[in-house]
DNA sequence: CGATCAGTTGAGAATGGTCAAATTCGGTGG
DNA sequence: CCACCGAATTTGACCATTCTCAACTGATCG
């Protein structure tokens, strides 16, 4: 028995997967490849066939202004789907990009598709994974929009965390992190020089450390109280199931 | 033969949808509802067994803060349709409210299902709307991560009147629009006062006028200009029928 | 005619940005 | 093992954008 991919991991935390999905999905993620740091998964404006799953190392999707500057629209880590919303819909409206070195497996849309018409308990695990994408992304609106610098950064860390967790990477008492300051500001719409104060004053407090590739999650309850953060849009699986 | 629905007029400026489609569509919208400026139509946390479709008036999606500070994930227009992810996934994690008077359909979840896989063209349709809202999502993220206040709101603003032309509203000179400053500020991340002043410095350069309900676009070059203003995210079916 | 709500304006404060200059750190080659 | 390089981090000083508070105007409605 192959040991369970961080995506396998992700929905049978959430879905009771019979055999025969299992191994449906084990042969979806047959076909591995691997990116070095800084390559590009998926171009700008480019149409596309195929999707990724992401089983090892971190990534990005972005989005580059005419000024230069650059919006990170959301991390992804292992077990997450790479541009199946491009592949869905035929248009890509930003970029992928690898952030470490990545094990993926590239899967064709008619697979997928293939796949969700054929084994209804996989189709909602999907829906369900994107519905959850969905919402995190609508957090990171709000974070953006209505939160402070410090509020946001440690929403952002304490949604990384919870993640992480799902797919069996760190522990309560942190994480490793690839991220630098200055992509953890273009995730945060803020300076790398604005983040370094903030992650500097979070540590002098006892709250959080963020150095060497390393989070430590010092204080958890007041690192939740300080962002008032409430993992529900983690866990919609939990209430639709009640 | 009814006038088209905002829905209808949508799907078809993409879509060459047949006779059977229309009458499919017009059975879907047939039931109407209406509701008053301010009332919930879905509520934070509650699982759902329909969505509506969006006919006459405006609506907006939003999330509330502990700290009492409202973000607005996205507004909605005629044409557009509300909570359908909140079916979909039997869970919705932002409240839906009508900002003016509205009328509605009322569509059921299984009808939809059942419209989506009985009708091709109909699922391309729908699933290249809902890529649209994603991809005004993600500018959004932008909006708020990396562009000014200035730069923002021109940026909503002509999003704003390129999805109403699309439904027959408004004209290349501007658009009727029910958003206070308040919620335009609400909408950005940003306070109604500044919104207040970012306003009237747009109207004395004499290129946008946001008053009394009525948006003019005094000089669309120079305020696509100023807000590097690129429709290809609205536009995404034109890139993947090429 | 109040009352209420959206819009306006000003002044001062706060949050976060920019620029510039260290300093640390993980390699890499000698 | 050591010197060195480039990238990431750290720090300080100053500046800009945006916020908050408070007061005032103007329209609308019973």
């Amino acid at each position: 028995m192959i040991l369970p991919s961080p995506l396998m991991r992700k929905l049978s935390a959430r879905f009771a997967l019979s055999y025969l999905e299992i191994a449906m999905i084990e042969r979806l993620e047959k076909n591995h490849r691997t990116f070095a740091p800084g390559q590009q998964l998926i171009h700008e404006g480019q149409g596309h066939l195929s999707a990724f799953i992401l089983r090892k190392g971190w990534a990005f999707s972005s989005k580059i202004l005419p000024n230069g500057s650059r919006q990170i629209i959301e991390i992804q880590i292992p077990g997450d789907f790479l541009g199946l919303r491009s592949v869905l819909f035929n248009a890509s409206d930003h970029n992928i990009e690898a952030l470490t070195q990545i094990q993926a497996s590239e899967v064709l849309l008619s697979d997928v598709s293939e796949a969700l018409s054929q084994y209804p308990l996989f189709a909602a695990a999907i829906l369900w994974a994107a519905a959850r994408d969905e919402a995190m992304v609508v957090e990171h609106v709000v974070d953006l929009g209505r939160r402070s610098a410090e509020e946001r950064i440690v929403h952002f860390v304490l949604e990384l965390a919870a993640r992480l967790r799902l797919v069996g990477i760190g522990d309560d008492t942190g994480f490793d992190c690839p991220l630098t300051q200055q992509l953890l500001a273009d995730v945060m719409g803020l300076s790398s020089i604005h983040v370094n104060r903030i992650l500097r004053s979070l540590r002098e407090e006892g709250l959080l450390t963020f150095q060497k590739g390393r989070v430590s999650l010092d204080d958890s309850d007041r690192l939740k109280c300080l962002a008032s953060f409430d993992p529900a849009y983690l866990d919609q699986g939990k209430i639709s199931s009640r």
